[in-house]
DNA sequence: TCTGGGGTCCTAGGACCC
DNA sequence: TCTGGGGTCCTAGGACCC
């Protein structure tokens, strides 16, 4: 038998799964987590989803029926949920030495040639991860990792199957893709969706059997490929280690308008600055900074204004004076007066692993601080990402986000430990 | 009052080369 | 009268994912 066996694992509503093991008592309650900047629903209970609250939709679109029906709100604590998923990570790493962690919640594991039974196997991985770390998650099994997906849906939607559903010992899968929206499907989005149901391709089944030719042309090449993986052709791998990152941001949605280039500029220092930490952890310099500033989209009663540039250093740092410098010129080039600036961000690229980057011929007046560097990296690390500033950021808060109702670190502060 | 953040990949079109 | 063909590289914009 040559066919192969993926199975994803994904975690039940993860960031309310995370708030309910620290509080049993949300158990059986409807529970939301909110986006940053307590701006959009992106998690939701069972219960909350009972009530008819979608995913993605604005916080105070929907404070009726919070209000009315008592659901509870969690500003989203990223610094817990990063690490209950390291958590569940390792235990799925156990059960598997194949694993691509797909996102915070997801992940990709083969199991091809395993010789147990692959439901009882998905089983006894779910008992482990939730005796463990306390966290729900479901198991799609297929001969592909689109299937993979169809399958976990299929897991979480039917409470008969205990949180596992297998595909490989299906014998007509057909009739599983013809309950299958395009939409639904691992890779079809909404302009994809729209597009074929206008020429009355609805469901997964309709599309396996549509002409090569046909999709290559409607759906480009990765829509190629998902179509044949829904016919059991694997053309999507586990990607084990992963890659180089080609690009890092940082971006973030201002808590209030910002009006001034001063007040700007010290939010947008304070995002180089971000970036950069990061890249350095990896061992990365950068030759690529491009910033960008936006009113928001939603305000009628002003006008829009959007804008980006970009820079290409002659030498690739990771110096986050020299990025903040480069950064805050974009800035006062995009910067016009008169807007209320909501949004804005940087973005690095261009990258290289440190000691590789090309040299050039002149850079000669290049001012790096590597020591400084480091020193401040110690620092934040042991004390907390923002202990040490760049002078340019002014301690600024006025962009500061809204995080009206969050939770403590629980796992990563000492201090913060739950007392039993 | 109030609408997230961080990524990847593909395509079309323009500039440029000989 | 009449103005090629083949290629690369870059960028912006749009699609997708969670």
């Amino acid at each position: 038998m040559n066919s192969k066996v993926f199975a994803l694992i994904d975690c039940n509503a993860f960031y309310v799964s995370c708030e309910r093991v620290f509080n049993p008592k949300l158990n059986n309650r409807p529970v939301v987590a909110l986006s940053n900047n307590d701006g959009c629903i992106i998690a939701r209970s069972k219960e909350a989803k009972a009530l008819g609250i979608k995913m993605g939709v604005p916080l105070f679109k929907v404070k009726e029926i919070i209000k009315k029906e008592k659901v509870i709100v969690f500003s989203s604590n990223y610094t817990l949920y990063a690490d209950m998923s390291r958590r569940v990570m390792n235990i799925i790493s156990e059960f598997s030495p194949s694993i691509e962690i797909y996102s915070i919640d997801e992940a990709f594991i083969d199991l091809t040639g395993v010789r147990l039974n692959y439901e009882n196997y998905a089983k006894s991985l779910r008992e482990t991860i939730l005796k463990y770390t306390g966290i729900p998650v479901s198991v799609g099994i297929g001969s592909t990792k689109t299937l993979a997906k169809v399958a976990n849906h299929i897991a979480k939607d039917d409470e008969e199957l205990e949180g596992v559903c297998s595909l490989i010992e299906c014998k007509d899968i057909d009739s599983i893709l013809a309950k299958t929206k395009v939409f639904e499907i691992w890779g079809v989005g909404r302009q994809l969706s729209q597009k074929l149901n206008r020429q009355g391709i609805c469901n997964a089944k309709l599309l396996k059997y549509c002409d090569d030719r046909w999709i290559r042309k409607m759906m480009s090449v990765n829509g190629l490929k998902t179509v044949t993986e829904l016919r059991g052709v694997s053309c999507l791998p586990i990607q084990e280690v992963s890659v180089t990152r080609k690009s890092c941001c940082t971006t973030r949605t201002f808590g209030r308008p910002l009006i001034d280039l001063k007040d700007v500029e010290q939010a947008m220092a304070t995002f180089a600055r971000r970036a950069t930490e990061r890249i350095r952890g990896e061992g990365l310099v950068t030759s690529s900074i491009s910033a960008f500033l936006s009113t928001s989209p939603f305000d009628r009663g002003s006008r829009y204004y959007s804008n980006s540039s970009s820079i290409t250093l002659g030498y690739p740092t990771c110096d986050t004076i020299c990025i903040i410098n480069t950064a805050l010129s974009i800035v006062r080039k995009i910067f016009k007066g008169g807007y209320k600036y909501k949004k804005g961000g940087v973005l690095l690229s261009g990258f290289y692993n440190k000691g590789e980057e090309p040299l050039s011929l002149f850079s000669s007046d290049q001012k790096e601080f590597p020591n400084l560097m480091l020193t401040i990296d110690n620092i934040n690390q042991r004390y907390g990402s923002d202990t040490i500033q760049m002078a340019s950021e002014c301690h600024s808060t006025k962009w500061k986000q809204k995080r009206r109702n969050c939770t403590q670190s629980y796992t990563t502060q000492v201090s913060k430990l739950l007392l039993v």
